[in-house]
DNA sequence: ATTTGATTAAAACATATGTTTGAAGTGGTT
DNA sequence: AACCACTTCAAACATATGTTTTAATCAAAT
């Protein structure tokens, strides 16, 4: 039993890496499940077997890395709110960004594997297929939802809605960075584009910083 | 021979309308050419006989477009070099990032379908599918390019990789909002979402005005 | 050694896709 | 009327896809 599980964890694990890798280089349609079969070196059905369909694959590739990053951007938030609260005073708008846009991009370097699980979902939201987009959605608006809400408590005098837009500008930096970063065309713009992760969370959050203040 | 090339021309019309709208919605290989034909009205051959393949269609479909939007965004960022030159001081950063975004953002106004290529366009850019890539890449680097020139001739002290970074987030939030204004689901962070495309460049150009200059 | 339950393997299924083909239709010209 | 280039149409083609099925394989428990 424990041998088979084990096997079965191998399989499970291989389809899983194989198809985050393949789902962030030629996204969700255009990554066949022969395509993820062959290239894990596991059987054509094993993907039906193990997990039911190609759309609850997608589930679990995304709910794996997901779970962990929201986890960690729901803390470095909370922890804000909190101290915001007992110390009586609102929020730094700067920590806030920054408590949801570094564990993101610094993400890239957390684990073998992260860094496509970034780039997928930086393309997830503006994906034109509802499944993919359906399935992230649910993941990632709750963290999105906490994030607006503390965003409105640093700046409390900024109305609703220009708030609302202004986080969709930053939402927009930060996901066209996520999945540019890593899988850039060589020369682009004629620039070397190598940055490493730190320098990159460096240079995003004073720009995003001052846009929502502007 | 008049009527022929009416008849053809109304065909090929259609074909472009429908595929731009189908694009935008479901995306290019979300989208079949028995969709298309279907919607259109027209016999599934017509696509590769007017076109050639599907391929060839997407081109179109993204020329026609993107011809005359190319068209008014370079010349606005032209006339601001030339009248920089002419004065001898340098271009207004705010001037020249509006030189792009407003004919961009008001463009989905212009004429009827313009919206959905808009979104089509503002989802192009993060497409794991190389053919959109290509195609789209190669009718926007140019156009990239010399905003690239110009916003460097508008911030001389800052260093070109740092322009790069910052025009990469300033894109990022432009697409972002393209292809979420009009197609945005129903109460997103809890807020209506209408609003005109005036009003959205009146909120965007501060936003990114700030974050280059930060 | 045999049985059992879980996993893997190969093949088949049903459907969808882009493309091609050859015939039918169309409208104007000679 | 007959011819013509151009366009439309229905059907077929070849291939690709997600899924299901049925048999083989395997490791552990009896």
């Amino acid at each position: 039993m424990i041998t088979a599980s084990a096997l079965q964890a191998g399989t499970k694990q291989r389809i899983l890496d194989t198809a985050e890798h393949l789902f962030a280089c030629e996204g969700y349609r255009g990554t066949s499940l022969r395509a993820i079969t062959g290239k894990a070196g596991v059987n054509l059905a094993a993907v039906n077997y193990h997990f039911g369909s190609k759309r609850a694959l997608l589930e679990e590739v995304i709910k794996r890395r997901m779970g962990p990053l929201n986890q960690v951007r729901r803390k470095r938030l909370e922890e804000i709110r909190a101290r915001s609260l007992t110390e009586g005073k609102r929020p730094d708008i700067r920590a806030v960004l920054t408590a949801f846009i570094e564990p993101t991009i610094l993400f890239r370097e957390s684990e073998r594997g992260a860094g496509d699980f970034i780039t997928f979902i930086g393309r997830s939201f503006a994906d034109p297929d509802d499944t993919v987009r359906t399935v992230f959605h649910r993941v990632i608006n709750p963290m999105v939802q906490l994030l607006f809400r503390t965003v409105s408590e640093a700046l409390p005098n900024q109305p609703k809605d220009i708030i609302f837009w202004r986080l969709h500008f930053t939402i927009g930096a930060l996901f066209h960075t996520m999945h540019i970063y890593g899988a850039m065309k060589p020369a682009f713009m004629s620039m070397t584009t190598y940055i490493d992760a730190r320098s990159l969370v460096n240079l995003i959050i004073p720009y995003v910083t001052a846009g929502m203040k502007a």
